[in-house]
DNA sequence: TAAATAAAAGACTTTTAAGTCTTTTATTTA
DNA sequence: TAAATAAAAGACTTAAAAGTCTTTTATTTA
């Protein structure tokens, strides 16, 4: 039980490692990738066609292709990663899995509910793809198990 | 996407049904509890199952019978349900699903993420079982879809 | 332009979570 | 003590998530 699917963890691991060889310089290809994050390989191609579609990642096909990230997407909030992934829900869903729940009709949880979903989503919005760079060049943080 | 499970969902609208019927003098059957919680009467019926396991409620059989909740019980907190459906993970994983991602060797999401998961904790020790019983009982909230 | 490279696409399998059904056991009350 | 009631137990099915495999398409470079 983690608060994301696998696939979105997979996703946002992805995303980091792509986004730190594209600041060293590099395209990097789905075994590269998968190396370094510890993912099942075709799996995580799956996964990169659905950020790819998204325009989260860019990739271009053929010898010295691969996956890179556009300047204008460096600053591109990890919530965009999330909702591509596991959908906006995560943002509004009421922890009990009411669907009336809400403001006006609010379940016994949502009030308390409703400040750790707002962090959530806070920290979602303000962490960008790119943040971690220059930690994970100099080796200071990981991405493989 | 939600925080909890399905089946963790279920159980803690149940436990406060059965706590609300306890406080109203009554032991409550498993069809009485499915249709004010909305849930799938089979289905709850295991989930009732391993929390009368775990000791979270007592239940009786026969006629007159049902599911009720001990005085003892009634102070215990939400994290008691969470623990005996979905495990104590929620309390300890890491965001990414890194393994080795812990205070000595974070993850670049940990120390947001850290936040997020005390203040999920805090919440569920500092809520207990029969908190709500008043408001459900004089119908301010509500359980059912 | 042919060979090599690498992602895209889609069909497929496995695993886990969610949900159902049937039989058994315990308890009460007439 | 027999009939009725209600939970416990366990085998089973379905649906969704996770993961794999094969073929196709695009791009580069020799």
């Amino acid at each position: 039980m983690g608060v994301f699917s696998k696939t979105c963890e997979y996703a946002i691991r992805a995303v980091f490692y792509i986004s730190q060889r594209t600041h060293e310089g590099y395209k990097t290809g789905i075994k590269e990738i998968a190396s370094n994050i510890d993912s099942p390989e075709p799996f995580l191609a799956k996964i990169l066609q659905k950020l790819a579609k998204a325009g989260i990642v860019q990739s271009v096909k053929g010898p010295n292709g691969g996956f890179y990230i556009d300047i204008a997407s460096f600053d591109r909030p990890l919530s965009d990663i999330v909702e591509a992934i596991d959908g906006a829900e995560i943002f509004t869903g009421c922890a009990m899995g009411l669907s009336f729940c809400s403001e006006v009709n609010p379940c016994p949880l949502h009030n308390d509910f409703k400040e750790v979903r707002n962090r959530i989503t806070e920290m979602l919005h303000r962490t960008s793809i790119s943040q971690f760079d220059e930690e994970l060049i100099r080796g200071q943080l990981s991405l493989n198990k």
